[in-house]
DNA sequence: TTCTCTACTGTGAACGCTCACAGAAGCATG
DNA sequence: CATGCTTCTGTGAGCGTTCACAGTAGAGAA
């Protein structure tokens, strides 16, 4: 048998060569690569022996043109993406839904909407049945694009809350307000009161949940919650540097910061140390994501950890489920508190 | 005309459809779809306003059926995944790929080919014809995938020159060894003498070529290259750490270190200042990738540039070209040298 | 007129697969 | 012995395109 490593790419068997060399018919092999119920041992073994013989891959093509099914997904990411693209935590999701994806032999197709015209295409793309479904991070309010997506009915899954979608939706999502509440328990438990937020922008789900846990457990705690402790970021290290200089402009008195994601927390640990104040001696510092920012600040942050291979893992298992013609549906994974230096 | 927006996904138009709503035949409706040769202007119009109409999108399985070609590539990843996810710039690369093809309405296929199942699934996968031709990202010697591809005739462009593949594959890469030699003259230019290497893996072109640069230029410059002066790292931030901390004990009148990457020198750096060097009056620092670790390190690293953006269009063009029946190319890109506080 | 050439259009076949259906074989039941 | 049931197998049709080819119409040349 000689192998097509002659340089030139050699038309592949088909299913008619396989039926041949096996010694049945085409439907007979078609069984066997579909699940095989329905066929002799003696068939669905001379099959499996012709596929290894003849190294037959099954052509998609062939088979979606018939079945409507692309048994392919997308992964969409939409407008803002040099945000997602710098964040270590959206290589894991990205790099989770591949490989959960692999093994059921379907492969992610990646699309970035970005431009007007970008988003038009895909939808389109999507639209037109390219994909059976679409693994979609926005976690943008009011995303257009989803809004279509969902009015076409085409089985889609979110990561995090969408905003302003109706509960058609599914999607995976960390719990952030319990991871909020924890992190402010535990600056409460080291015996610090004035307890400063830097939040993350109000138009994402995460940035108002964890506000919300910060606001949920000072009050259960009957702490005064001080507006002057309040102020807002863009996730980014800069909004967490200069953020922090207000704080500190605002509540010279602070005690300790929850700060709504590590890059910004970076920022805050800078102005910090400009300031002359010791961490976590004088300011406690928790931060939220544990991506390497988080390590890699000096002291190293405490922070709160979201399960992303655990959302990849569930993102995919639900696109999959409704993709099978199960409904929509919402899975919240729990987060978890850890303890660095920084607090 | 009633859109599909009731929930179920509706059966799409065909290019029957629009041949019927044009008054033409399917194959005019064809020849306007592709290229539009041979085609009346008023045929053209009738199809492109039924098109609109219909909103109608090709189908692209059938396409493929007939035409052989998938109008799709892949982009693989192979071997250390952990190392390329976690580079910043590795995503620049991503992002690039999936926009230039997108200006070509050809979709990206993200594989990951980590283990040894996922490989042959890859490979089979990509040897069936599934797709046109295949972006890799390897850098690592001896890549069995990478070789079967290229016997199985597969159109092939690497990231970074593949080492021990023959000169039959295509590659873009950055000129690794001249950035080396400018940021090593820059450090020379600044009067430095006893200037060390912290180099990258030696199995990797990068490594290699960087460590050339670097000797070539203290040859050419009638400078000792002394061995004391050259330790080896893996790119990773701790392995800059435990360098840095074996050339001071090996040379301790080093006065610059050259580094091989962003994430060594930041840890280059923490060496330094624990061993109560200033940077850069006692030790002038160069990094190399102008990653952000470059700019988050303090003082702020001087480094080499790699254009990142061009070598994604540039892999993307050549991709295309050999799938359009060129030869294999090689591209070298050149590098610039940013220089910031660290030297 | 007739022929040739160019510009355009329509049609059947084919791509490789799955699906529905019909049929065969084996076996138990009436 | 017919009948039904179960298990298995083969066959034709068709998915939505493109491609090759045949055919038509109109212009210009002989």
């Amino acid at each position: 048998m000689t192998m097509g490593n002659t340089g030139g790419r050699r038309k592949p068997p088909t299913i008619h060569d396989v039926a041949r060399e096996a010694g049945v018919s085409r439907g007979t092999v078609s069984r066997v690569l579909n699940g095989g119920h329905y066929v002799s041992p003696t068939a669905a073994e001379a099959v499996n022996a012709a596929i290894r013989r003849t190294g037959y891959v099954v052509n998609r093509h062939a088979r979606s043109l018939i079945t409507g099914r692309s048994d392919s997904v997308g992964f969409l990411l939409t407008e803002p993406q040099e945000r997602f693209f710098e964040d270590p935590n959206f290589n894991v999701l990205l790099r989770g839904c591949t490989q959960a994806l692999a093994a059921h032999d379907i492969p992610l197709l990646l699309m970035l909407a970005g431009t007007v015209d970008e988003r038009r295409r895909i939808t389109r793309y999507i639209t037109a049945g390219h994909v059976d479904g679409v693994l979609l991070v926005s976690s943008h309010s009011g995303d257009p694009v989803a809004e279509e997506l969902r009015a076409a009915g085409v089985p889609l899954v979110a990561c995090g809350k969408p905003i302003g979608l109706g509960s058609k939706v599914s999607y995976v999502a960390a719990d952030d307000r319990d991871g909020a509440r924890d992190m402010v328990r535990h600056l409460l438990a080291l015996g610090r009161r004035r307890i400063g937020v830097v939040t993350g922008p109000q138009d994402t789900p995460g940035g108002v949940e964890r506000l919300a846990g910060y606001r949920e457990v000072l009050a259960e705690a009957g702490v005064e919650c001080d507006e002057r402790l309040v102020v807002s970021g863009d996730y980014s290290r800069a909004s967490g540097e200069a953020g922090a200089k207000r704080l500190l402009a605002r509540a010279p008195d602070v005690d300790a910061v929850f700060v709504a994601s590590d890059l910004m927390a970076q920022g805050v640990l800078t102005a910090l140390h400009r300031a002359g104040r010791r961490v976590p001696q004088d300011v406690a510092v928790g931060g939220f994501d544990d991506s390497p920012a988080a390590v890699a600040a000096s002291p190293e942050l405490t922070t709160i950890r979201q399960p992303w291979d655990r959302i990849s893992a569930e993102m995919v298992r639900v696109l999959l489920a409704q993709i099978g013609g199960e409904d929509p549906a919402a899975v919240i994974l729990p987060t978890e508190l850890v303890k660095r230096d920084s607090t």
